[in-house]
DNA sequence: TGAACATTTGAGCAATTGTTCAAGTGTTAA
DNA sequence: TTAACACTTGAACAATTGCTCAAATGTTCA
């Protein structure tokens, strides 16, 4: 951040009183990050079907492929960011793995959003 | 999408029912699309911080930068991602441009979003 | 008209993302 | 032990992202 003329506006045409409340009411950084960081894994459509699906169930993998019609691997990288990140939850059952929403009500986003899309 | 092996799981530890009812009660693929592209939106920190911002009143370009402590360039650049996506409102008042959320609504995201980060 | 200034825009760049491909792990059952 | 198979992982790649810098717009006012 220069501190040059280039970088701000220069005179009173700054709303002090605005950028105040503004500031005052802002949230913390850290989440700020939070906040977007969920965001942004909720921002991918494969993440979106993948947690669509599992809303009826636990579903392997294999299941979840077919579901989207996409590869194993790449369905599989994206359990793993939803995992990370725990929306998904996995469970081991001999050499299958099932994934669960870790939280439905994350879900909730979705029809809140849902709202907001079809106006 | 190759349909050879090693594309997808082989035998029957695939379980139709499971797959059909997940495929059954799926999104059209523009709401996915669409769902997803709103989170997209929200899920940057700037992003994150402008909206917050808002939230207070109406804010010209200069202030916006002020409460982020970010140069106006990126602020601008921000500001029209999220003009773009209908979530603020531009209007011109003289050399000044005035933002505010074009619909405080979208903001009930934040809220849900941050009780789930705040656990 | 020309200077000042709030804002926008475009090019350029490093960093991040989502996919594919190939190799690796872990579990079952012959 | 070995083969089969569900799944994971890492490297590689193109595409996208968010920033900076510099130049361009649009508006006001002398």
């Amino acid at each position: 951040m220069p501190d040059d003329k280039s970088y701000t506006c220069q005179v009173r045409a700054l709303h002090e009183d605005a950028v105040e409340a503004a500031r005052s009411s802002s949230l913390p950084d850290d989440e700020v990050f939070e906040l977007a960081r969920l965001f942004k894994v909720l921002g991918d459509p494969t993440r979106t079907r993948i947690l669509r699906a599992l809303r009826s169930g636990e579903l392997c993998v294999c299941d979840v492929s077919h579901v989207l019609g996409m590869s194993i691997s790449s369905v599989s990288h994206q359990l793993r960011v939803l995992r990370e990140h725990n929306l998904v939850k996995a469970r081991r059952d001999g050499k299958i793995v099932f994934y669960t929403l870790a939280d439905p009500h994350v879900l909730d986003l979705h029809e809140t959003a849902l709202e907001h899309v079809r106006e």
